[in-house]
RNA sequence: GGCGCCGUACCCAAGUGGCUAAGGGGGAGGUCUGCAAAACCUCUAUUCGCCGGUUCGAAUCCGGCCGGCGCCUCCA
């Protein structure tokens, strides 16, 4: 089955076919950098993580670019109010770029932390001042863009195509509106593709129009033609920017060139809390940082993962804890399996109990659905029922076996999802922990000493104590072995 | 007011015209165990918000109603 994408632009699944061969260029629109991430970042970057992990892993050659929006967008109404970065810059008395290049940072370290690949080119909109100027001049000359006072609007009325998107049609858009009309505008609608800079604004660069700064739907034209080309195939974001930022997008983008500007647009469903949606100006919104406080990335990622990008997320406790008790069954499998392997042997006309390509298979088509994650999931669950009923039930273990289903797990939940780490822990040997180890297992002898004593009392204080610091111990006919309880990758 | 999405078991969540309605959590029983833990096995929605309609056949399509959410203002 080939892979289908939900294109917003044709409310369709559609085949995915890249414009060059082997190639996927995606763009998706970054955070704008005056907060903490939130995890409304976390789901919409995992999510599209997901997805181009998923291309790696397919073969193709991604370029992905993510913007970092560290100047342009406003506090309140589209062209009045403060610009956020300013308004944080004076409540912390810092210089405007402090807080961006802070924020910025604090973006990066969180993403790292949930296991979110960076994507290849995370362009500033700063740093391309001078191309959105380009294209600004090219709008004007081309009869899009008008000039009042040291603004530049974009001329919805000229762009025949306004509204293709989101499914808006401009007369309703006037009547819907909720903004007072900016008389400079000769059309609500229109939107600030540059705006002058009043005396004291901090952020400001010269430009044919005087002193000002970007307006905010231009920088993602720019940054994503320069790096992807002026029609690229993937664009995504959140939801909520369909209407106005991803029209807008359009609008320039394809008014400046006369060419498609994006061939697949991709959105993610929000976060919800309690139900309600969670905006950075509603302040009901819960960090990343604060988040990790309490669950692991792992949980958190397979929280994200385990329901569909387009579908809403709602953050509760019950499904964060029943997320975090998901994934430990998964990562135990795993665990299972690789202590498996250090015992295995060749074994002589050894039949497979299940077929590894059949499962590759199944995770195939699930992501070849426009990323069915959550069915993914589902199908590395039933791999891991049949791997443990194998290992469970085998006398001798047949390691060439054991080894292809390393691999598929590395590959499916490793690789593509990022909820298997590479260097999962078995829980045997390392050497810093050889000390500790040793100690344990005189614990494990003395115990079991008093288990053939049948002095039962004493032998379960003595595993009660060591599972209040993590070590579990698990009695098997064999012998008694131990593991320490997962509480980070 | 306009546009759009969603409502599947106790909870989370796939499925969107036809074999037994995935998977995870929780719960019940069992195998194993001195007892546990883990793992495995069995059970836990004759039914998919409600009411009509289309169809040989619908959770899936159409219409209406009820409920929840989002966008139309910056937001992932």
């Amino acid at each position: 089955m080939a892979l289908v994408i939900y294109n917003t632009l044709t409310r369709k699944k559609e085949e995915f076919v890249p414009l060059k061969p082997g190639r996927v260029h995606i763009y998706v629109c970054g955070p704008t950098v005056y907060g903490h991430p939130h995890i409304g970042h976390a789901k919409s970057y995992i999510s599209f993580d997901a997805v181009v992990r998923y291309f790696r892993y397919l073969g193709y050659r991604v370029k992905y670019v993510q913007n970092i929006t560290d100047v342009g967008h406003l506090t309140d109404d589209a062209d009045e109010g403060e610009d956020k970065i300013l308004k944080k810059a004076r409540e912390e008395k810092l210089d405007p770029m402090q807080v961006a290049e802070y924020y910025t940072w604090s973006y990066f370290d969180d993403m790292q932390a949930l296991g979110v690949i960076r994507p290849d080119i995370s362009p500033r909109a700063t740093g391309h001042i001078i191309e959105q100027i380009e294209l600004i001049k090219v709008l004007l000359k081309k009869g899009y863009a008008y000039e009042v006072n040291g603004n530049v609007y974009y001329d919805v009325t000229k762009f025949k195509d306004y509204g293709k998107l989101s499914g808006r049609k401009l007369d309703e858009l006037m009547a819907g509106a909720r903004v007072e009309v900016n008389p400079e505008k000769r059309h609500p609608a229109d939107f600030a593709l540059w705006k002058r800079a009043e005396p004291g604004h901090l952020m400001r660069w010269p430009s044919p129009w005087g002193e000002g700064y970007p307006g905010w739907h231009i920088e993602c034209s720019t940054m994503s033609m320069k790096y992807l080309g002026e029609t690229f195939d993937i664009h995504g974001g959140g939801i909520e920017n369909v209407f106005p930022h991803h029209e807008c997008e359009i609008a320039q983008s394809e008014a400046a060139t006369g060419k498609p500007f994006v061939r697949y647009w991709m959105h993610n469903n929000m976060v919800t809390v309690n139900g309600t949606k969670m905006g950075k100006s509603l302040g009901n919104f819960i960090t990343i940082k604060e988040a990790l406080k309490k669950y692991t990335p792992h949980t958190l990622r397979y929280f994200v993962l385990s329901s569909h990008y387009r579908s809403a997320l709602d953050f509760s406790d019950e499904a964060l804890t029943a997320a975090e008790k998901g994934i430990d069954k998964l990562l135990a499998t795993v665990k299972n399996l690789l202590k498996a392997l250090g015992n295995a042997g060749e074994v002589s006309d050894f039949t497979p109990p299940f077929s590894p390509e059949e499962f590759r298979k199944r995770f195939e088509e699930a992501m070849n659905d426009d990323f069915n994650t959550p069915r993914a999931i589902a199908v590395l669950f039933d791999l891991s029922r049949e791997l443990n009923a194998y290992l469970n039930r085998a006398e001798a273990l047949h390691k060439p076996f054991l080894e292809e289903v390393n691999v598929l797990y590395q590959q499916l939940g490793g690789e593509v999802l990022g909820l298997i780490p590479k260097d999962l822990k078995v829980d045997t040997g390392a050497e810093l922990q050889g000390s500790i180890e040793k100690i344990i297992q005189i614990t494990i002898d003395i115990r079991n000493e008093l288990r053939k004593e049948k002095m039962f009392k004493l032998a379960d204080r003595i595993r009660d104590r060591l599972s209040e610091i993590g070590i579990i111990l698990i009695d098997k006919p064999e012998g008694t072995t131990y593991e320490f309880k997962e509480t980070e990758s």
